[in-house]
DNA sequence: GTTGTATTCAACCAATCAGTTGAGGATGCG
DNA sequence: CGCATCCTCAACTGATTGGTTGAATACAAC
């Protein structure tokens, strides 16, 4: 389905256990072991995890002999956050727009609710 | 499953459908219908995705005769926003201090795109 | 080469999810 | 009132997901 990557990224952050993860990480890189370890479900079900966020462009992964290092990318939250932040700007703008409109007619309560028309 | 706010949002978030829908109600209100018009999708699907929104917090509705007008809820926003910067910033700030400890033994430099420490 | 450690693959299960159709509630209008 | 409009509830379906167990791979060490 969600083929597009903030779909993928957002999907991944959706769970306790891998936002968990990428927190971790956030303070150093660790093996797929180091990072099962607290908690309580399989190793298998952690390596899961940890497919999803590298899917997601979140983890990367090296190699050191037979353990698989993970590593936070910092910058597929740029993605994120870029996303967030446009739309949350423009929904304050057009609240602040609106109590400026209401300020201005100071009196009249509107009675049409004017909700249509998002030509931008 | 995913009980806490950080997880609904995230999982709301993570659907194209409820994305667009987020973006288009950032440039003003809208009703069930005007939001289900664009979509290949049943009017009842798109009611699905708004009340996933609203559950998350993303999306309110009020009333207006038998119309639901849906409005953007901009400030849980701002939860998603500071986890993420957290992290980022945590990363970013660990990188940078590997980066000097690296300069700092004058070791082979990492070289050219120091946005990596790929795996070669 | 055998053993041990770290990790993944494969098959399966239960739960959740995005979608459907069809009926039903709420409200405004003639 | 009867009827159309806007929206939601209920039941179902197929796909995805998070979890499991058990076998298999990759590598180090003995």
């Amino acid at each position: 389905m969600s083929d597009d990557g903030l779909s993928r990224v957002f999907s991944a952050l959706a769970d306790p256990i891998r936002r968990d993860i990428v927190a971790r990480l956030a303070a150093g890189d660790a093996t797929v072991n180091e990072l099962a370890e607290p908690y309580d479900v399989t190793l298998q079900a952690v390596s899961k995890h940890i497919r999803v966020l590298e899917d997601a462009g979140l983890v990367s992964r090296s190699r050191d002999a037979q353990r698989r290092p993970c590593h936070l990318e910092a910058e597929v939250f740029d993605l994120m956050t870029k996303w967030i932040e446009r739309y949350r700007r423009e929904a304050e703008d057009r609240f602040r727009r609106l109590d400026a409109v209401l300020e201005r007619m100071g009196e009249e309560p509107v009675t049409g609710t004017a909700t249509k028309e998002a030509a931008s």
